[in-house]
DNA sequence: AGCGAAATTCAAAGCGCTTTGGGTGGCCCT
DNA sequence: AGGGCCACCCAAAGCGCTTTGAATTTCGCT
């Protein structure tokens, strides 16, 4: 069933039957009505390639997730950051197009994102420090929100992101108040502009109480249960063990408890660790009393709010857009304690 | 850049560009080499929606997840599927769409898929025991492939899935064999398909042996953390409690374990614990020895299978597929003892 | 009854590509 | 020299929609 059958079989034009179902006034409401119900009963849907092509507007966003060769995980805050997102395009009637591009053919891969038409707008997924994209973005002209940001690039570009530096700031000044000294910092890959961020929050915080910075207290991975497991397990053993951790996610802060249960030692009591917690569905941070004291920040809303940023920017080419920077709120739980 | 553009240049017609660029043999190779050229100078890329519209295919793939409005939950196993499946679009040049569905209004949505015709074929989510989707889809005549299956369905229909009953039959075998005789079941919600065919399992390695099933000792739920942390404390504290638990998800069984360790115990000495494990990238069962004793089945691995599947059905419309069914390995880790 | 404006409706062009159904020229063969 | 066959290239139609510009109908008023 296409449009020219449509309007055949209400002795109408395609013109006519179209403008009726995009609701144009120039239609009377009897014909609109008798058109609509025609249009469901044989139910007719527009083919949205054509439509696309008669527009010029896909009405589809494309999500880039970098995948390097090296570190291929998709980071599993991906979901809900999707569930939000999908949930504000699914009313404003967008489709979502998701890609997994390898970073050594990025620039390639949104030229031809571009070139062929088949997304109006981009969400990109996990800025590096100095990300080439979002000056090729910005050359390109393709409307994009970054979920993050990119900390060496000046241009200006529209972004939503948490406050990073200042929730690790803020977490690391809770575990100073607590008298803690000796604090590790397990973070994730520091090329990512999330996990350069947090150090600095970390660093700052540190270097304003006049602790030293000590490289072995400072680990940089993918975010995994097993990195978090290891490198506590590694840093407990020292023989000037941390008495605190610092998180970069809950997976990975999960690791740590299990390491400090293995060395026969109680999260809260004998070693404190605050984690961040992206407020995953599936890993609620307990139910009544949350396990770890947590800098929190929904990815879901994060979603929401970017892909809201970019359909208004679709909507609305020449206003520029304003980014939203999102504090994470700091969540005491049972796992920090003053330090012994 | 257009293809008129690009033949104007190149002073050719457009027949013979897109001729050229596509493959034909009626064109010189010289001639096709100097087209190529040309289109990589010039960044020239196909418009997708009028490729699209042209040759009547779309070259991308629907992703159906269904979202109740009850359940929101996304699936913390998606970003792996997705990452096994998008490999295999990239190599053969299909998109990926993801869509959210609320589970009210699918048919009206996949109705509107096929007429829309934004996809050429659609991986089905999440399938219920007697799911509607599957009738519907042949109906429609999209090609499709669940991954999973519908216990109560009949037609036949493409498929791939991890022989659910077997793993967790297994799993309660080897309990058995501990002398394991109360047996948690956590699993997931069992109008799921794959949690009523892991019950299954579970429930015929008892029958086998004679051992009754015990209602209080089987739970259905989402698999969250604290759904296993709550549902293991609360059975830890009855009368006759489990001696052995069999849970259905990694991150689940974290809970069960944090609420053995909470009640003062130790798992795979006091308590046994076996899991089912994705073998998702962020959450490894250990490193050189599993912590888990689990039933472990790479959903990853599924996705890649599922997509390749899809796409020789779209390829070859008249071989009817080879449904998959994956046969988990039983992993033996520290987390399953003796009963005591 | 007649006129102009307003309300409806329509035919046709165009979006950027593929593909059908010819053309044109070169070359071999008789 | 002339016919036939390739190899190569082209013009134009068509995919299903939107939208422009024009045609038709309706209606209120004088």
């Amino acid at each position: 069933m296409n449009l020219k059958e449509l309007a055949k079989h209400l002795d109408l034009s395609q013109t006519t039957v179209s403008r009726a179902l995009n609701g144009y006034p120039e239609v009377s409401e009897k014909t609109r009505e008798r058109v609509m119900k025609a249009a469901r009963d044989l139910n007719y849907s527009p083919n949205a390639r054509a439509q696309g092509l008669a527009t010029g507007r896909a009405r589809t966003i494309g999500h880039v997730i970098p995948v390097s060769t090296k570190h291929e995980m998709v980071n599993p805050i991906f979901g809900d950051f999707i569930a939000g997102a999908g949930e504000t395009y699914v009313n404003a009637g967008y489709e979502m197009m998701l890609s997994l591009v390898d970073d050594q053919r990025e620039e390639d891969f949104y030229r031809q994102l571009r070139a062929r038409g088949n997304v109006d707008g981009i969400i990109v997924h996990g800025p590096r420090m100095a990300d080439k994209r979002i000056d090729l973005l910005n050359d390109l002209g393709l409307p994009f929100v970054v979920h993050g940001r990119a900390s060496e690039v000046n241009a200006p570009y529209a972004w939503v992101d948490t406050n990073n530096s200042r929730a690790f700031r803020r977490a690391s000044d809770f575990l100073l108040d607590l008298g803690h000294r000796r604090i590790a910092l397990i973070n994730g890959l520091e090329f990512m502009d999330f996990a350069f961020r947090r150090r600095e929050g970390y660093a700052s915080a540190l270097a304003a109480r006049g602790v030293p910075l000590d490289p072995a207290l400072m680990r940089s991975q993918e975010m995994t249960e097993v990195y978090g497991y290891q490198t506590a397990r590694d840093m407990l053993a020292m023989d000037d063990p941390p008495s605190a951790f610092l998180v970069a996610s809950m997976i990975t802060a999960i690791g740590v408890r299990r390491a400090i249960h293995d060395a026969g030692l109680r999260m809260g009591r004998d070693v404190s660790v605050i984690t961040h917690d992206d407020d995953l569905s599936y890993l609620e941070n307990g139910h009544d009393v949350p396990i770890f004291t947590a800098t929190r920040s929904s990815v879901r809303d994060a979603g929401m709010r970017s892909a809201r940023m970019l359909l208004n920017m679709i909507r609305c080419p020449d206003v520029r857009p304003e980014p939203e920077l999102l504090e994470a709120e700091l969540i005491i739980g049972t796992s920090t304690g003053p330090a012994l």
